[in-house]
DNA sequence: ACGATTTGACCTAC
DNA sequence: GTAGGTCAAATCGT
């Protein structure tokens, strides 16, 4: 039986480590571009602190947050290996799916992508399970729709708005799981990284991750995300009133994992969160093939909701996976 | 009018 | 033949 007190112990650290973040923020000039950059050493000592401190915090409320009941909105993400995969999707619950990856890769062993100039990234495909499929940063045009074996619903697939523009191949399709989780759980699988921006942008797959962020500003290569969240969401029929979301860190209203953030109080950090490069390079250490979801939820928590959720999901789909494994990951380098 | 989405057809791999 | 992925014309929304 959880401990409530623990459980608000916990947020209450994420909480302020959080708002520490938020306070900070204007040191680390994250999303400041009419004031020129602290040095980079600076800059990057601060960023990783921060960072430590915030992966601590949540280390400790997840490692409650595994006694609560699988709450929502679950997301993970993993660099998709073949030998990593899940059979293709018993597609049962969304606690079990929240584990489920599923790579191109693999299913190019299968088949072959048809049609010129895709078929060579299999190396570049990873995929994410997560509720908010459609806002990870980047713009998307819908090429086709698909319904496919076994699946209850139709396949949407997606191609970076600027493939004619910039000749991105990046590439995403995002299937729903089911109909039995609330909200409902996506499928998505990414494609190739984007080269339509800078490398900093296309490595992370999302601009609006923490680590990413941090990583583009101690690269002093993070730009402007222009055309990120708003666009994104106007991807998809779940329109709603999407500005440019606030370039500040939002306040950290709502911890409760029940809750689900609209689009104003996301900090920008759908997924997918990053490729594994960059994820071993600012957050974490070297994975572990038996449990590649945990760096993925790591990854998102800064986020803030989705990950919590990504994270009970994905302990409610590993029952028996020790938080020892989440503790030797995410103090490796503390 | 322009851009985005829809949808059936087509292509390719198995 | 089947299935997944993409194309492109038609349609829709602004």
């Amino acid at each position: 039986m959880a401990c409530v007190a623990d459980r608000e112990d916990a947020v209450r650290e994420v909480t302020q480590v959080y708002e520490l973040i938020k306070l900070q923020q204007p040191l680390l000039l994250l999303h400041s571009p009419q004031h020129p950059p602290p040095p980079p050493s600076t800059t990057c000592q601060l960023a990783q602190s921060l960072l430590a401190k915030a992966l601590r915090a949540l280390n400790v409320a997840l490692s409650v947050m595994k006694q609560q009941p699988a709450p929502v909105t679950p997301i993970s993400v993993i660099k998709a290996e073949p030998h990593q995969l899940s059979p293709p999707c018993s597609l049962a619950s969304a606690e079990s799916q929240a584990a489920i990856v599923l790579s191109t890769a693999t299913r190019g062993a299968k088949r072959r992508r048809s049609t010129e100039g895709k078929k060579k990234n299999t190396s570049s495909s990873w995929a994410t399970v997560t509720a908010v499929p459609y806002d990870d940063g980047y713009e998307w045009r819908k090429y086709g729709e698909k319904k496919i074996n076994g699946t209850l619903f139709t396949r949407s697939y997606f191609r970076c708005t600027y493939k004619d523009d910039a000749g991105c191949l990046a590439t995403k399709h995002v299937q729903q799981m089911d109909n039995n989780s609330d909200p409902p759980m996506f499928h998505v699988t990414y494609n190739n990284d984007h080269t339509c921006n800078t490398s900093a942008r296309a490595n992370t797959g999302s601009s609006s991750n923490l680590a990413a962020l941090l990583a583009g500003c101690c690269n002093m290569k993070q730009e402007p995300t222009g055309h990120a969240a708003a666009a994104a969401a106007a991807t998809m029929d779940m329109k709603q009133e999407v500005q440019e979301p606030p370039l500040l860190l939002p306040a950290l209203v709502d911890l409760q994992p029940s809750a689900c953030f609209h689009h104003e109080q996301i900090p920008r950090c759908q997924e997918p969160l990053f490729p594994v490069s960059m994820e071993q390079q600012f957050v974490c250490g070297p994975f572990r093939d038996d449990d590649s979801e945990i760096p993925s939820a790591t990854g998102s928590c800064i986020s803030g909701e989705t990950s919590w959720d990504g994270y009970s999901g994905h302990m409610a789909a590993a029952e028996d996976d020790p938080l020892l494994d989440l503790e030797r990951f995410l103090f490796m380098d503390y």
